[in-house]
DNA sequence: TTGTATGCGTTATCAT
DNA sequence: ATGATAACGCATACAA
């Protein structure tokens, strides 16, 4: 049940397991006869290298770890879509790990992927940066993508959060809306504090209410998304638009309006983040703000290979941009207050 | 830059590499002095074992690899972090491979896996068999996921595709509808085929209409079901009612709906496969046919596990549950002709 | 062009 | 309990 080696290729074939190598791995110079050889026996033993072996012999092992918080989230099941498409197209093969949110799981991943001795590691990261650079000082080439940890100093792949906040802001308050509640990412996210504060900047710079109560803090969950709705929509004085940080928690919080009866649009004016191809097919389409998920993941292995090969990368801030849609509609009763 | 190893470990704790390994593995029996001064060591210095060299002496790799045609499926999202995240209770890192749908990308795939020496594979193949054998003879524990590879005798965790589509189907009769068209998947994948022949039985079965221009073949892809619904709204005698054998494909055909001002529920029923949250957010919901995807991942991994183990797992077909919502109304104008 | 010998980092064997 | 040594499978430096 031992898999077929080099030495029994070699033997096969009848050379020396350093020709069969030779042929094999197709770099030195090596004779007609040995080739074919070679290859006749490669193919009828069903050879097949040890990729292990080789990556001990070698200091590469072809692999970059891509550490993704949860992939049922679409942003990053299309975001690990891309950076393995692009990975792939220089011959790295993607180990693909899933935090689920959760610190723990990050961290023990992140161990896991050391120890698998990954060329290069793209991560969307959360915590703090000590944890992190504990775990990962400057051991491998490493490139943040989505989100950030302050304090480390290394190259990223981000959005532009604050000015796609901003945008979805500006827009609400022109359209007459002076209460807009926001369901937040968790801050231990730099995405989550990021979009809070552009929020926060963009409300104050509007004009619009600053009531703390209009902020729910979630978790990027669907059903933080739908408890935070319900908060809102409960407030003695409740909002006129509602905005969430990512896909998931716009799904749980546009649930709860169905629910409710709430008709989006009409009643309720509603701002998604990250544009969904199901987001187009509701009954009004939502508004979203949205970014080029594809290009976020193939930059990300491009800075990361630049790292590999000793270059020091630029980051990158990728743009925002605004959707309208149906669920942000001018209001009937005229201009704000 | 070249990373600590277990030699510098036991240089630094004043060991031999040996007590150092069995310190650090926990396996044989070694003194007090000698554990504390090897943990502080490796502590100190950092180190990391080297799963390459470890697996190279070992013949585990603790890593399964997961080969799925398309992360972006929602279904198959699911599948994946249902998979790690069982695998990872048992102390295995998942290999993660993204086919693109595509023969060519699952190959090389699976033959990188398998140079990684993975200790087993899940996969949801295409394609025929001999091309699959060709590629896995025996090499490794496998098992198949959602789909299978007809004469690849190998345990497998799939759904009851027939009995889901005979249910949408009966539904949509005993509502009145005599047409009902059907966005199929490809016939590469045994899911693509069952369902397919199972909605062409039940067809028969109902006595409803069995003319060939219903059915339309899509690749499980959005874009494809938006052409299906193309295809099958302009037909001279349209279908009163859709069904759509994926959920991309279902996203797709529902926006064509859209667009076309044609209101699901009213003038067209609609039912779509695979149960995605987004799904209960339309107006109305989509009556779905839906799946315990956890459980097919979970199981999957059992299944692999037994199967390492030596023994001879049994396959596991999964029931499909019709969920009835507001897509499929009953018809106001009275019962089938 | 080819073979021999050596080492990658770890663990198992066999002494002691 | 511990150390020296060999071996896992492969690729290369050096010799021939």
């Amino acid at each position: 049940m031992r898999s077929t080696t080099i030495k029994d290729v070699a033997k096969a074939a009848g050379v020396s397991a350093a020709t069969a190598s030779r042929v094999l791995s197709g770099h030195s110079a090596t004779s007609e006869d040995a080739r074919q050889a070679v290859r006749k026996a490669a193919a009828d033993l069903g050879f097949r290298p040890n990729a292990q072996a080789r990556s001990l012999r070698k200091t590469s092992t072809q692999t970059i770890g891509l550490l993704l918080p949860d992939v049922r989230n679409p942003f990053f099941a299309d975001l690990a879509h891309a950076v393995e498409q692009r990975a792939r197209e220089f011959g790295y093969l993607t180990l693909f790990g899933n935090a689920n949110e959760s610190q723990q799981q990050q961290d023990s991943y992140l161990d896991v992927m050391l120890s698998q001795r990954v060329d290069g590691l793209i991560a969307a990261p959360q915590g703090e940066a000590r944890h992190l650079t504990g775990l990962l000082g400057g051991e491998v080439p490493t490139v943040f993508v989505d989100r950030v940890v302050d304090g480390a100093e290394l190259p990223s792949v981000t959005a532009d959060n604050t000015g796609g906040i901003a945008d979805a802001v500006r827009h609400l308050t022109a359209l007459g809306h002076a209460r807009i509640g926001y369901i937040a990412g968790p801050q231990s996210t730099s995405t989550g504090r990021e979009r809070l504060q552009a929020y926060r900047a963009a409300v104050a710079d509007t004009g619009a209410d600053a009531d703390a109560s209009l902020v729910y803090l979630g978790d990027f969950q669907s059903a933080s998304g739908a408890a935070g709705a319900r908060h809102l929509l409960d407030l003695p004085n409740p909002p006129s638009a509602l905005l969430a940080a990512d896909s998931l928690m716009s799904i749980g919080a546009v649930g709860v309006c169905n629910e409710r009866g709430l008709a989006i649009g009409p009643d309720l004016a509603f701002v998604a983040y990250d544009d969904i191809e199901a987001f187009t097919l509701l009954n009004p389409a939502l508004t979203v703000i949205a970014h080029d998920v594809h290009a976020m993941g193939r930059l990300a292995v491009d800075l990361l290979l630049a790292e590999i090969a000793g270059e020091a990368p630029e980051s990158v801030v990728l743009p925002s941009t605004l959707i309208i849609r149906g669920s942000t509609p001018p209001l009937p009763e005229g201009n704000p207050a």
